[in-house]
DNA sequence: AATGAATGAGAGTTCATTCAT
DNA sequence: AATGAATGAACTCTCATTCAT
């Protein structure tokens, strides 16, 4: 049967077992695409990779997209969960809002960091079907929230929409520390480049009496 | 795909007929990707929207990458192309920072808008082989670079690194720009959106005092 | 794309080369059914044996399923016109109800003669996704639609519904013709049965006058 | 299938326990087969059906082909002794020649009736592997027998050759009993085409003066 | 220069069957 | 005896690319 679609339920990886077949798979998918680029990301040598026969990949993902879907999301939620993290501790720190920021920005490059060529593949080089960001964008809300609620809390940070300006530091957070570690910018170090986007979304919140050089945590 | 080969095109449109084939194609290749999502996109459809056979499809470009390779190009150096005008215009009207900086981002907005659907399956959704990515970093290399020599001659600009400050002006309006075109902040209207992403693009740069409601251009 | 299902419309054979490739590739259907079976029939060795690349067999029909359905709609429809063809002979001649059912006994033996193992894989092996077997029945149809005909012009035929007639000795003849090919009535020589069937038609239509030894035409 | 293996069932079914669990799977075939299609009838979802492990059908038949053999040897000798029985029911009854082939023609429409999908797709759908067919033969041989018997004893058949005349009357009433339940003829209702059935049979073994209206048993 | 029919490697996916538990 | 996760050969079908015309 060719025509039954999309979506006929896979075994859901509830035991053991499962779980780790569906995670060596997903491992399998993470370092195929790492390590030989999008196009060479095929079923048949992601299980191959996984240890695992091609049947048993179909017997937990639908479909090739699936997985790569699958890794999209653990990657971002790992991420997401990563920087949440860092805010966290920070803020448990008592971190004031330059300590905060610094914070935020080195989570992310550390993120982006750990596999840039995986960053690089899944979100450049790999098709993202429409929709496949869904997660992106929860992962990204999630970190903005957060932040929000600790700007709220501190009365160095001056801006009228608090909501707002979380979302935009984010996003413009992650957007550059993305752009550095893939591309770099001309020689710059990695530390130069944090104090200087930490000063940058300092500014944006209204901190900038200390905003010079707040130094490493 | 025979071969995932290099991408110089094998005859020099020297000739107008060439000229108007090559665009054919290119233009052929926009309006399948941005009708039909990158899946859609075949050599065949995209020579049968340009009216051009197939043969005559590879006699200008030696395969499909070298098509979406042309195209990213040409829509990567138009927008360039018109965000530095913006920025130049801006200038010889004796635009201040503020003004310079709306004009940016309305720039970037403007080309965003233009066809979002393109400029999505371009950026999210098409795979972008290693190295394609090379003419956006020139494109955005020579807009930091007009930027900051008006930074420089700016008494308002107080950063110390112009050349940085530049670069992330760019990638952040650029990426925010992006974002919001594809997917929006919460129920936020354009210009709002603008109005923010330069008041914070102001305060990194020092301008802080004319920093509120810089108005419309 | 694998999603893109059924109905993208194929070449249309109409140029003398295409006709070719198409005849081929149904022809070297109809021998590989023949001499190997359903379960062998797929669509690399159908491609294979009509000298044809697997390419070109899609070139002209959409999946699989269509060149079988193509097999026996070209089956069907050739031996409906021969059969048919059998009948207006025997009318041209002026032979009466016996010599006439007679020709159609004859004309369904030779039918299925012809190459009973391709009837057989045809009719008892392969499945009929639902819907195939329009086909025969429209040949049915039109047989029996000319035999009508015929009868309305016979005294000798004496039946209140000369339709349904029709078609319950179109029908009969068949069936008692394709089970004979195939499976065989004990040692009956195929002589003595045609004679028998004609006999079993004959006495329905009325003409048992006649009945007895119509002797070979 | 790995390979195109014989059918002879792994396991006698002695015990109670065993037999249950071959009928559970024959029954989960046909169930299969009539609400889904041949297609879709794969050994997995026949076993989920049964209730039975995939594992514990490989206990029971060697392989996919020998289950569909079991369900069509079931379906035919069931619906033969259905018919054999109302045959035998006739007789005792001491009814005459036109009631007898009434009642032969109504038990074939009764058995084709009772479930018509599965009857479609055993019949038309799905593959006949070689020799499968046997059982069919078999059955209808032993209806064959039985009438012929019958047909010794009556004074109203007049027919040379009784042992082949009993042949064509069954082979004929059952295959046109089979097209009329699936395809119909035009809009003739089941009563009036098993009383033009019944006449032609009728005609054919020489009872004509009883042909007209044999009215219900 | 242009055409477009032909190519065929290789992709994703299925499912009858096995075998460790 | 029973299970069901695992297997992998084999299938259908696509599409970038070639080349005879």
């Amino acid at each position: 049967m060719r025509k039954g679609k999309a979506a006929n339920p896979r075994r859901r990886p509830i035991q053991r077992r499962s779980r780790q077949t569906v995670d060596a798979i997903v491992e399998a998918a993470a370092r195929v695409l790492a390590r030989h680029g999008y196009a060479a990301a095929t079923t048949n040598r992601i299980a191959e990779r996984a240890g695992v026969s091609i049947g048993s990949l179909y017997e937990y993902f639908p479909n090739k997209d699936s997985i790569l879907a699958a890794l999209l999301e653990r990657h971002t939620e790992q991420g997401g969960f990563e920087v949440l993290a860092a805010l966290e501790a920070a803020i448990a720190r008592g971190a004031a809002l330059p300590a905060l920021l610094r914070a935020l920005v080195e989570a992310l490059l550390r993120q982006h960091r750990r596999s840039p060529e995986l960053h690089r593949v899944l979100f450049e080089e790999m098709p993202h079907p429409p929709g496949a960001d869904a997660c992106v964008l929860r992962s990204e809300d999630s970190i903005a929230h957060r932040l929000r609620t600790a700007l709220d809390a501190d009365p160095a940070c001056r801006t009228p929409d608090a909501d707002l300006a979380a979302h935009l530091v984010v996003q413009t957070a992650e957007a550059l520390a993305h752009r550095f570690v893939l591309h770099g910018i001309h020689g710059l170090g990695e530390e130069p480049f944090a104090d200087e986007v930490t000063r940058l979304l300092l500014r944006y919140l209204g901190g900038e009496e200390h905003a010079e050089a707040p130094g490493r945590l």
